[in-house]
DNA sequence: TAGATTGTTAATCGATTAACAATC
DNA sequence: TAGATTGTTAATCGATTAACAATC
């Protein structure tokens, strides 16, 4: 398989289509058509072939895809199989509610550790350390992690991204409700809630319009 | 201003906006220019432009736009001003990060109450009511709840937006990490970690190829 | 063979960007 | 007036969809 530029509306689209593929019981058949995951998930049938052209070589004519396989070469796509450690700043609740979510092992994604400027706890629940911000770069320089996680309130977003770029950190996953400044070699992925309530709310807005 | 149809990509970048507008300090100018706003938080300035085209009713050439007027008028197109109702499905850890996150009023979103199958506690530490799943319908009639937010794992999800739907809802925010299935009238938004963790770790892949 | 499916090439659609006229 | 800015019209770009040939 010659590894093609990816577009992200694709990538994004990858993680529904191996969710679903796993989510499938044991027994089920061992080949699946395009058609049938886009009459699943909602979607184009021709999207999903296009979409899975990109990560796997080859279904079959009138047969369709190899499920394990298509599960294999998705998520090696995204990376899934060989972890990532990341830290997370900030451990207030939403910072502990993440720490504390064990899913994040099946994406490949392991959060080492946690610093906040005033940690309440040596760890959490689960046993995940909780640093002192001061730490930061010692931890940092001594495990080599290259993501972070935001979780600090907004106004101290762009410091703590700052102090996390100063100590290596490429990628950073934003859940503070601000934008981050960055050098373009840097990825900041915002998990914007505002976003998702904007959306949320037009709809119901218009629905509400409607039955006037 | 005569509302158009405005698009979901607007509508994404809307709350952007507002935020940093109303992260100015008290004493800024009084106006604030497209070009001023792209340059922040770095964008294109034409975009910017029309954006805002879509929610006021012009700057000054020259001047820019009333920057207290911008605020006021986003957040009237973005429905912050009269708050929705909404519950929650699932008093799990990010259930309850999501309870007792005080942020959300600012989006004009209030969470009533939880509902889990089984519930732990009678309510959150902030006071929020955790009710057993089954007291979810006469919970809906009596209060006309238009939208429901789904923590649960995402073997159930699917069962609980059915019970969503039967029970009026027509705005879905779902955090598990599945696709559902709901009639056309019904709005899914995904707040999916997954797509984000895809994008940040091809990010972490491109960058550890290139440095080979 | 017929039919279901894949994969590719072309057409469409929508969103972003560029160019420019209008305004203060 | 000159220059900064707005808002609009046209061009570009990218992504989705449609049409169709290839395959088993």
């Amino acid at each position: 398989m010659e590894r093609k530029e990816i577009s992200k509306s694709v990538l994004k689209r990858l993680p529904g289509y191996l969710s679903y593929l796993k989510s499938l019981p044991e027994g089920s058949a061992t080949y699946i058509s395009a058609t049938a995951l886009a009459n699943a998930l909602g979607m184009g049938e021709v999207q999903v072939r296009k979409d899975l052209a990109m990560v796997c070589d080859g279904g079959r004519p009138k047969i369709g895809y190899l499920r394990e396989r298509l599960i294999e070469d998705i998520s090696q796509f995204l990376g899934y199989d060989n972890t990532t450690d990341a830290i997370l700043i900030g451990a207030g609740k939403l910072g502990q509610a993440l720490l504390g979510y064990g899913g994040f092992e099946a994406y490949g994604l392991n959060i080492l550790a946690a610093f906040d400027a005033a940690p309440i706890a040596e760890q959490t629940q689960e046993g995940k350390p909780i640093y002192h911000i001061s730490q930061l770069e010692s931890f940092c320089r001594a495990n080599n992690v290259l993501m972070g996680i935001i979780t600090v309130p907004a106004m101290h977003a762009q410091q703590v991204c700052q102090q996390l770029i100063d100590n290596g950190i490429k990628a950073i996953w934003n859940f503070a409700p601000t934008h981050l400044d960055v050098p373009s070699n840097i990825l900041v992925q915002n998990e914007n809630m505002a976003t998702s309530l904007a959306v949320l709310s037009m709809h119901l807005q218009a629905q509400i319009k409607e039955k006037k």
